[in-house]
DNA sequence: ACTTATAAGCAGGCTTGCTTGTTTGTATTA
DNA sequence: TAATACAAACAAGCAAGCCTGCTTATAAGT
């Protein structure tokens, strides 16, 4: 009855080495991830972290054999899936005419998600945990870089050509994260940030010919 | 030699138990938040605020019998410091021409100084932990309010007065605690944060009559 | 092609050390 | 004398990592 000459179905399928450590692999990440967004950093525990994914502690131990190896996978993972999230979304961007909204509409939207929570949370941890330091430490370079590049891009090459750009640019930044910060607390309101205030400024700035300005 | 009628010296000195639980509470709450600079909040042990702050445990556990009783306790501690900080900062700022700067500037290095680090641990932890949530939360709108009202005072009348001062006073405060984020990981660079430029925003910003401005 | 040897992935129990909170007893103040 | 502040030993629970044994896949040998 049961006995197929190929056991394609009722058998957990033949997957070959790689497939199945990948697999595991996977879902520890992707269940670090979650107890960290979930729980934070000083919840986060391999325990946890092995049931959440519906792995064994052995399955756990063989893939990461320290906690630290685990968080420094989780680091490169959570880092990866927020700057795969912001290309993405900038692939989707329409060139149309208010663009400098829209790219600070995107640049918010990745900065105010979930990701943003989990990476900040390896990033708090970060600063008291050397290791973990050092391995948050070139994400953090690569992707302020990379998201940088991208606004430069986005900007359009008029825009980015002004004299101002890089600081119109970084500002938006801090001025993101720290709004994004002020929402850690209080997830249910929408928005303390006036994007279009914000944008507005920046178009002010970059109107500007002159490097430097006094201020009043 | 020794031997005086009163004994003043050599002795621990007569105190009133309020007096001593008062000098117990300091000492661990002053612990408490150096480990909480030091290792943060996933390295916040009760024993080791207790060594720290070179109290036995069993005094420990008098004053704050549990560890969320601590840690409240501890919120309340560092928000009190911070703002106290902040204050008298303000106190000692000369009223002189470029003010706004000069406010800024202030505002930066209560922002960017370890009591920030400290209070950013409790604020991420409290995401997460209830208890900790509710104790932060009031002291996070508390000192926003003050921050704010006091750089109302500080701008001075005739600016406060403008019609988007508050909008622009929020923004500071949003850049500020976006460039103080960046510099978590990095304490050894200096000035990320423009604030020429950012003061150079607000005058623009203020200078408006009309209460909104769309984007071009 | 089939069997067998070796290695890789996996499961769960176990130990050690640490953390928290209780308890019992002592010193200091009222 | 009663209450408060403090000291320290103790117990329970948990987290991290180790170890033994089992299953599955790959390689070698015939």
């Amino acid at each position: 009855m049961t006995s197929s000459p190929l056991p394609s179905q009722d058998r957990p399928a033949r997957r070959t080495q790689a497939e199945r450590s990948a697999a595991t692999q996977a879902r520890v990440l992707e269940a670090a991830a979650e107890v960290l967004l979930e729980s934070g950093y000083s919840g986060l525990t391999t325990t946890r972290v092995a049931q959440r994914a519906g792995v064994s502690r052995g399955a756990q131990l063989h893939q990461y054999p320290t906690k630290e190896a685990l968080v420094v996978a989780a680091v490169d993972h959570v880092a990866r899936c927020w700057g795969e999230a912001l290309r993405v979304q900038a692939g989707t961007l329409p060139a149309g005419d208010d663009r400098l909204l829209r790219v600070h509409e995107l640049l918010w939207s990745a900065l105010s998600g979930p990701l943003f929570l989990t990476a900040l949370e390896l990033w708090v941890a970060g600063r008291t945990d050397p290791v973990l330091r050092e391995a948050v430490l070139p994400f953090e370079r690569s992707f302020v870089r990379g998201a940088r590049s991208l606004m430069f891009e986005m900007y359009g090459p008029e825009l980015a050509a002004r004299p101002r750009c890089r600081e119109a640019i970084d500002l938006v930044m801090h001025t993101m994260r720290g709004g994004a910060l002020a929402l850690v607390l209080r997830p249910e309101r929408p928005a303390l940030l006036d994007l279009r205030l914000l944008t507005d400024l920046v178009v002010r700035l970059l109107e500007d010919e002159q490097p430097a300005a006094q201020s009043a």
